[in-house]
Order: structure tokens, then sequence, then C-alpha cells
DNA sequence: TGTTGACCTTGCCCCTGGGGCAGGGCGGAA
DNA sequence: TTCCGCCCTGCCCCAGGGGCAAGGTCAACA
């Protein structure tokens, strides 16, 4: 009974695929025929193939690539499929997840709310004096950031105790020039005492976390400040902006990437305190 | 200040899109260069052409394409642009929730759940009478389904009165031979008593509506009953593939299109009530 | 006044996941 | 046998760019 053959035509119908992706999916190893006629050409099917080429149908409708449908037709078993299928949802509604949060803060924003948000921000400038910095450097997703922040900030305000003492707040840098989206590389950074000593832990780490001193020259910052539930995707970005858009209308340029200065105790602080500077470097 | 010019490099910086980005968007109309040097082809933007370009990049971080951007940026105003927003997020949150539910199906099914499923259904034939039908057909996505066959068979209903009355199950059949996925034609059916009436009926209503009279030969259906619950994507796909594995272990094949025959008052039904049987036609 | 290096231009091929069509080969039924 | 319906490969197309090559521009520095 599994071993009738059906043509390709016959098989896209009761699997719900097209013809062509049939031809893909083999080109591709995904789906081969069970039978291939050489002088043909001719592609034969079993009936026992249906099953596999639905489940790799009802993937494509969740718009999962075909490399990822690969993984899940080909796991060892029920349960690893699953668990690939799930990996990939996850993905999925964490993409799905920023975007929701995005769209409703443009939704805002474009309904004209903008000036009334823009009116909340008070900018203003800071000099900020020559630093000794170490620093770690990643390319980390926007819906990464809060967890990586977290955790290389923890790693390097760990580190500082051994160059002498954090000096200054510690802050991120996004050196893509952009907020929020895209892997741009950001960079945590905290200020620390003694730049031999940061040299000669950087040393010892290797290269695994792409940890570096840098020395941060003194420079001016325009920044406005921003409470604990600002710090997220995207009211942030409104913070951003204000900023932007303060530093030409004072007659200054923007001098470097953007910051966020963390003065604060974050666990401490409630949703209302202010925790964090977004800056912008000018002259 | 504002007709100061940017090269393309400094405004994609700027706009947070990248040179290549730009070039596409100018071809496209989407976003012209303030202007461009007719001896070098050199683009030249303004900075007062910033804000568009950001927001065409966080539009594009929805995902959204080119087309349905224009249509934001071009909105005559920001109440227009939002709406246009907010039409564009409702279409990708009900695709996702479609494909949330359509997620957790298949983790079930992949987790092992698979054959407990399936055993629940008792699939049975039944042979129908030879059935003069007014049918309504339209393409329809998986999402507006139910509310499409409430609404259609409503009508129906309501005509039959006129066409001798009602002599059977109402059903639904999806012609492209598949049960959700895809909008391929749907057909609601109602079996009427009077096709001369019937025929009159529908030369009344004009095309408006793809209404149509049709005469179903006599078949035998192979079903499973379902309760109230399982008719809702994606559960109800259990159900046919419980069916379509039937058949051809009892020596059947598929004579022709799935069915959704509902046989109870789909107001007055509980939850875990049978309302409706998933059938094919067999020989 | 060069020269250099950074920046800009167009054009082409690449990706995914197919759709659509052309031109030609097969297969089963009348 | 002939016809019609499948089937084959191969090519071009879509979005939304990325990347690279070959060559033109621009500004600063010697």
């Amino acid at each position: 009974m599994d071993d009738e053959l059906l043509t390709i035509g016959a098989f896209a119908a009761r699997a719900r695929l097209s013809a062509k992706a049939l031809r893909l999916y083999d080109r591709l190893g995904l789906l081969p025929p069970a039978h291939v006629d050489e002088a043909s050409g001719y592609r034969y099917y079993r009936v026992g193939q249906i099953e596999r080429a639905r489940l790799v149908a009802l993937l494509r409708q969740l718009d999962m690539p075909l490399a990822r449908v690969a993984e899940v037709v080909e796991a060892p078993d029920g349960a690893a499929a699953a668990d690939r299928l799930t990996a990939y949802w996850a993905d999925v509604e964490a993409r799905v997840a920023g975007q929701r949060t995005l769209a409703e803060y443009l939704r805002g924003r474009l309904s004209g709310r903008s000036s009334e948000m823009y009116g909340k921000f008070v900018v203003e400038t800071v000099d900020v004096p020559e630093q000794v910095l170490i620093t770690e450097t990643r390319h980390v997703l926007a819906g990464e950031l809060p967890a990586w922040i977290g955790a290389s900030l923890g790693r390097l305000e760990e580190a500082a105790k051994e160059c002498g003492g954090i000096t200054a707040a510690p802050f991120v840098v996004y050196h893509s020039d952009v907020s929020m989206e895209s892997d741009g590389p950001a960079e945590s950074c905290v200020p620390v005492a003694d730049e031999a000593a940061a040299r000669a832990w950087v040393e010892k780490q290797g290269r695994a976390r792409e940890t570096k001193v840098r020395v941060e020259p003194a420079q001016r910052l325009a920044y406005t400040r921003i409470t604990k539930a600002q710090v997220a995707h995207p009211q942030i970005l409104a913070a951003f902006e204000a900023v932007e858009e303060w530093i030409p209308e004072h007659g200054l340029w923007q001098a470097g990437p953007c910051r966020e200065v963390y003065f604060a105790d974050w666990a401490a602080a409630g949703a209302e305190d202010p925790v964090c500077d977004v800056a912008f470097p000018v002259r």
C-alpha cells in the first residue's frame, strides 16, 4: 500500500504543496522523491511521504525558512523536532513583540503626540573629563540588549575592583549610529582609575569577550535624563530623538556615537526614578 | 539650516539607513534626494529629509513592504498615517495569531501526542442522497472563515425559506483541497427542496455574491464527528487528517473535496457538544 | 598643482521561496 | 496513431536589499 507511487502532481495535491515547491525541496534534499525515472526524469513519490510533505507545508505556513524546516523534519525524534519548532516560534514571538511595541510607539507619534512627547525631555550639556575605560563590545540584537547590558556591566564592574575601582557612571555606546535597530555593535564601558591594572586585567582575559581598554578623551555631552520606565524599546527612541533635535538647534553638532549612561543603582530604582542619561558627544 | 545638503553617506548615517537602501528608495520615488548633480549623478539630501527617512527606517523595522511604507509616509496627515500603520499592524497580528495556534498544534503533535489524538476520532461512512443546493462561493482567508461561514450560511438559510425549505444539514466545501491554509475557494451550501424556486431566487440575486444552484449527486461520505471546541484552526486539522488516513486504510479513496457539515444549532451548542462532521466523499 | 584617499556612481550577481511561462518529452486512452 | 494532459528543464520575475567591480568626484594636504 505504502509503496504505491504518485506522480508529482498527484503528490502535490495530496500534500497541499505545488509541484514547483516539490521540485525545489527535491533539489534542496528536503523531500527527495522515492524514485526518479532515469530516462524521463519523472519524479515519483510514495504515499508514505505525504506525512512528511504535509509537515513541511505546515511549517512553511509559519514562514519558517527551509533550512529550519529541514532541522525540524530531520530531527532524530518527535521531541527534538518539537524543541526546534518551539525555538523557532520563540524567535518569532520575540521579534514580533519588539515590533509590536515599536508599532505602538509609532502610532502614538504619528497621531500627533510627538510635540507633546518631545516637550517632556529637558536637554542639557555636561563636560566629561578624560576617562580610562574597560569595555566589552558585541553585536547584539535589540531583544537581547537589556540582558546583555546587565551581564556585561556586571562583569566589568566586578573587574573594575582590580583596576582601582569605578570612577564614574558605567555606560553603553551604540557604534552603529542606531539606538536599537539592527545588531550594530554595542560597547559597554566602565570608567576605572588604574589604566595599567586595567591593561593587565584585559591581557589576562584573552580576547574571548572582545574586552579592551580604551581612553576616552575629555568631551562635552548633550543629554536628557530618563526614568527606569523609559529605558525600554521603543520609548527610549523618543529620548534619543529629542536630544538629536536639540543639538543642531543649539548650534552644536554630534561628535560621536550615542550612549546610555547608567548613573543609578538599577535594582534599587523604581519605575519612575531617573536612572539613565541618553547622551551624544557634541562640539 | 534646513537647506544644508548632505551626501548620501552622511544622510544614510543620520537616517540609520544604508546608502544602497537610499538609492532604492530614490528609484521607487519613496525618498527622492533634494538635489541630484546632473554631471556627477551625486545625490544630495536636505537635513529636513532625515525625519521622513527615519520614519521609513522604523516602518521597515516592522517588515512593512515599501508599498505600504509609501502609503504611510504619503498620508495627508498624521492621523491618516497612524490609521494605515494600525491597519498594517492588525494584519500582522492576525497572521501571527493564526500561526501561533498552528505552532502550538504542531508542537503538541510532534511531541508524540499524535497517535493519542488520532485515536480520539471515530470515522464512519454515510450514504447521502442527491441534493439540490443553493451555494455561495468565495475566496476567504483562514482568519475570516468563521465569520464568513456564519454570515453566508445565515443568508442561504434565509433564502432557503423561499426555496421549499432546508432538507438537510448545511455544509461548507473546501475546493482548494486544503482545510484552512491559503484562501482556496470555500463554498457554503444549503440543501433545499425546490430546485425551480432556488433557480428563480438565484436569478433574482444577480451575481453579486457568486450565488449558484447546484445538484450534488448521491454519494458516500466518510466522516468524523467533532465538538464545537474542535471546530477551530488548528484543532480541526487533526480531524481532517484522521479521516484522510482512515480512507485508504479501509480500501476507499477520496472522490471529492472535503467539507464540514454543520448539523446542530451552533448558537445553542456548548463547547463539548457535537456540532459538525468533517467529511470526505469516498468510493 | 598634483596626488591621494575617501566617497560617490552604475551595473551586475547573490539570497529566499517560489510563480509563471516557453519549449520540448512522456503516457495513457480513444 | 494521435491527442490531451502531465511532466521535464531552464529562464525571467518579485521584494529588499548586500556585496563587489570598475570607474568618476571631491576635498584636503603637500
